[in-house]
DNA sequence: TTAAAACCGACTCTGAGAGTCGGTTTTAAG
DNA sequence: CTTAAAACCGACTCTCAGAGTCGGTTTTAA
């Protein structure tokens, strides 16, 4: 039940990205944000590529190229980018919300454990949907988020 | 970001011993519980054996003998059963509450990701500390569970 | 005494995740 | 117009944990 490396690095470019959003240098080199959140640049790329094909980002080629965020951090919020990586927010297969990734298991109608899941992904969900990573950026008290509503 | 097969055959075991506590027959074995759950039988026992070392379940050897609950069912909580299984209830190795689980990266200080793997920590010890077997077995209202307290 | 059960360690098999590599295209700057 | 810095892309490897199997040992009720 681990989120993988991909959604940890990816959340930290966006983040890294965020911080320097409408400020003088808000495009940055996959060289740069590998170098300074050490991350592998080769890896990093598969993951930038990715969301820039979910529109989370966009980039510029050539000379003075890089990312940049495509929407304003608090209207970037962080289900859309774990999403975006992990492909789904279902902690078993059998909630998953997107047709493709769902598998319903022969015995789902007894199943005693599917409220649990369901429950789980409930709770995820509505608190990842509440975050953005304008509250990444800039935490907006001493620790913590405020709970959100679905 | 799933939970592996092992958690959820785990509850689904748990869900079935827990439905006869106190009954009549609640001692049931491998081969029942295996072919009741469709389950494989050697999978489940590498399982079921784990539960009972960690004190969730307790079992009888020999003829008549099988596996049954150590208490009851509203007493186990479903991140007891959880833990047992997925060793941590952490989404990422740097919140990980159990010390030989934990990797602090270099970079902790300045992670602006910290935050939120923290808050969805949380999230799910909150919610799972506050379900129990018992909830499974007999649902609290038409659907779903309270929310609970850490 | 027998058969049903838990117990246990060692083994295989597989796929997804993580990371690498080589080359292509675009583009700002000199 | 040339060059170098960058994104873009597909194919490749490598590893390991998860999932499942297997063969044998011990316990115990009937």
């Amino acid at each position: 039940m681990e989120f993988s490396k991909r959604t940890q690095y990816g959340l930290r470019a966006m983040a890294y990205l965020a911080n320097s959003f409408g400020k003088k240098e808000s495009i940055h080199s996959l060289k740069e944000i590998s170098k300074k959140e050490k991350i592998s640049f080769d890896y990093l790329e598969k993951i930038l590529s990715k969301l820039e094909k979910k529109g989370l980002v966009g980039s510029k080629r050539g000379v003075q190229g890089g990312y940049f965020l495509n929407r304003r951090p608090n209207k970037i919020k962080i289900i859309e980018i774990i999403k975006a990586l992990e492909g789904t927010m279902a902690p078993v297969k059998c909630v998953a919300k997107e047709k493709s990734k769902r598998y319903k298991c022969p015995q789902r109608r007894a199943c005693k454990t599917f409220n649990v899941w369901q429950k789980v992904q409930e709770v995820l969900y509505s608190t990842l949907n509440s975050i953005t990573l304008a509250d990444l950026v800039n935490p907006p008290k001493k620790q913590g988020f405020k709970q959100g509503k679905k």
